[in-house]
DNA sequence: AAAAAAT
């Protein structure tokens, strides 16, 4: 069996290698290391999750011992679509090359220039970069590629999706053609194997299997709600609250706007969750994804921009929010879970609409996905109530479903997930009046509902079913109505605020 | 129905 120490790596990298308790290489980093040490070419189709980061980084790491970089003239550049994705390479630049004497450089966006540009005047023997600020470095002039010995363009397939090949073809016109060309892309429509051709000369091609990736290990199911967001998102906590063995978990929505609103009703409810999308500023973005890793956060709400190539190890649960509008996503974002072998879980949030994204979905994946418990045909009615989204209280944080949680001796436990928050004063009111209301044996709060006084089976007075928890229940998480409004809440504070 | 990336 071949071991890294077959590869050729030298000795400085491959201790590296075993400190972190590798010992067997993944088929993309057997195939690749080689002849990447041999100065090849490396055309590599393979996935994240398949090792990939490592099969350029330890050959690297091997052929930078030789030589010293210069004053802004960078010895290697690697090419990421995403900032995380970039930094993530650093980090494994750090971990292999502890035993190095090397400057890496992380040039990305949303930070400052003054420590990028230091590293650079320093001389950089590895720059990692996304593509807009790497651009930016050279027209400002900081910047010598004349000595780029190695180009890794890493993630080809996403860069295109992104649209960042003509940026890709301006980078790499200012780099030698002496140079050697590392190219990984996890699938190869015909576009990207045009820019291949273009960028690499007689490449070493390695494929490796896409990494079981609706993998076996990985227990997928649909789960069956009505469409509205806040339904969804009762769905979502009781399905969280189900779950007897989830360590950590990403929540995939589509859209940024909605990853804000739904990390907010989340945290409003304690849960223990943070939120990562591409219009937050790079220090939070920075912060939740180290957050979550060390698990300081259980559940991380994302975009897409989590979705692939972000290596967060033990992912035991995914949900999906909403259904990816594009299959392949799918894929990826499930892929985050059920990694090196382990087992995971990954559950879907359908509703009526969703169903021609789910259909291409199963086709892609060439299965059917099972549903948790009956699918939306059997959901029992829509929840009688059509209350709409209430304005959102700065101070009315968490806490309101737990203390009824004690005050009515439900069973449960708060899970791990949970995080006690203190009641705030204003909310302590609000409680105060409906407790009022309720020993009258008046409707809660009935501004809430507009239309409950002309309902036409009006709840006995004593009726607490609004309570009880259900996953048809009208979310709860929106803090208080404003009081004194009655019926005439204007139509402004009823819409959900976006951040 | 989207997200990502330079300012």
């Amino acid at each position: 069996m071949t071991t890294f120490a077959d590869l050729g790596l030298s000795p400085k990298v491959l201790s590296a290698v075993t400190d972190a308790g590798y010992t067997i290489p993944t088929p993309i980093q057997a195939g690749a290391i080689p002849p990447a040490l041999a100065r090849r070419d490396i055309l590599g189709i393979a996935q994240t999750g398949t090792g990939k980061t490592a099969s350029f980084v330890l050959p690297m790491l091997t052929l930078l011992e030789k030589g010293r970089a210069r004053a802004r003239m960078p010895r290697t550049l690697i090419l990421e679509p995403t900032r995380e994705l970039a930094a993530q390479v650093a980090e494994n630049f750090e971990k292999y090359g502890k035993n190095h004497k090397l400057n890496v450089a992380l040039l990305i966006g949303g930070v400052s220039f003054d420590e990028q540009d230091r590293k650079l005047e320093r001389g950089a023997d590895v720059l990692i970069c996304t593509p807009g600020r790497l651009l930016d470095h050279c027209e400002r002039g900081k910047l010598l590629m004349t000595g780029v010995e190695i180009l890794v363009i890493d993630e080809a397939d996403r860069m295109l999706d992104m649209g960042f090949i003509p940026d890709i073809e301006r980078i790499a016109k200012l780099i030698p053609f002496t140079r050697q060309t590392l190219f990984f892309s996890a699938t190869m429509p015909p576009e990207i194997q045009k820019l291949a051709d273009r960028f690499l000369q007689n490449p070493e091609r390695i494929e490796v299997a896409p990494p079981s990736s609706t993998a076996k290990t990985v227990t997928q199911r649909l789960v069956a709600t009505h469409g509205k967001d806040y339904e969804k998102r009762a769905t979502l906590r009781d399905l969280i609250r189900a779950q007897d063995d989830l360590k950590n978990a990403i929540i995939f929505c589509n859209r940024k706007v909605d990853v804000a609103e739904l990390f907010r009703s989340l945290d409003r409810h304690g849960f223990s969750v943070g939120a990562l999308h591409g219009d937050m500023d790079q220090r939070a973005r920075t912060t939740m994804l180290a957050n979550f890793k060390e698990n300081k956060l259980t559940l991380l709400v994302a975009s897409d921009v989590a979705a692939r190539g972000l290596d967060i190890p033990d992912v035991s649960h995914v949900f999906n929010f909403d259904v990816p509008i594009h299959a392949e996503d799918y894929v990826h974002r499930i892929g985050r879970t059920g990694r090196a072998g382990r087992s995971g879980a990954a559950f879907t949030l359908v509703s009526k609409r969703d169903g021609k994204f789910l259909d291409a979905i199963e086709k892609l994946i060439d299965q059917k996905i099972e549903w948790l418990s009956g699918g939306i045909e059997d959901l029992p009615p829509q929840a009688e109530s059509e209350e709409r989204e209430r304005p959102r209280g700065g101070r009315d944080r968490g806490g309101r479903d737990r203390d009824r949680d004690r005050s009515r001796g439900r069973k449960g436990e708060p899970r791990a997930t949970e995080t006690r928050i203190e009641t705030s004063e204003s909310e302590e009111k609000v409680e105060a009046v409906k407790a009022e209301r309720k020993a009258e044996g008046r409707p809660q709060n009935p501004a809430r509902n507009p239309r409950a006084a002309n309902h036409a089976a009006p709840r006995p007075a004593n009726d607490d079913s609004r309570d009880r928890r259900s996953r048809y229940r009208r979310d709860d998480d929106d803090g208080p109505t404003p009081l004194g409004f009655g019926d005439e809440v204007p139509a402004f504070m009823l819409i959900a605020g976006k951040a």
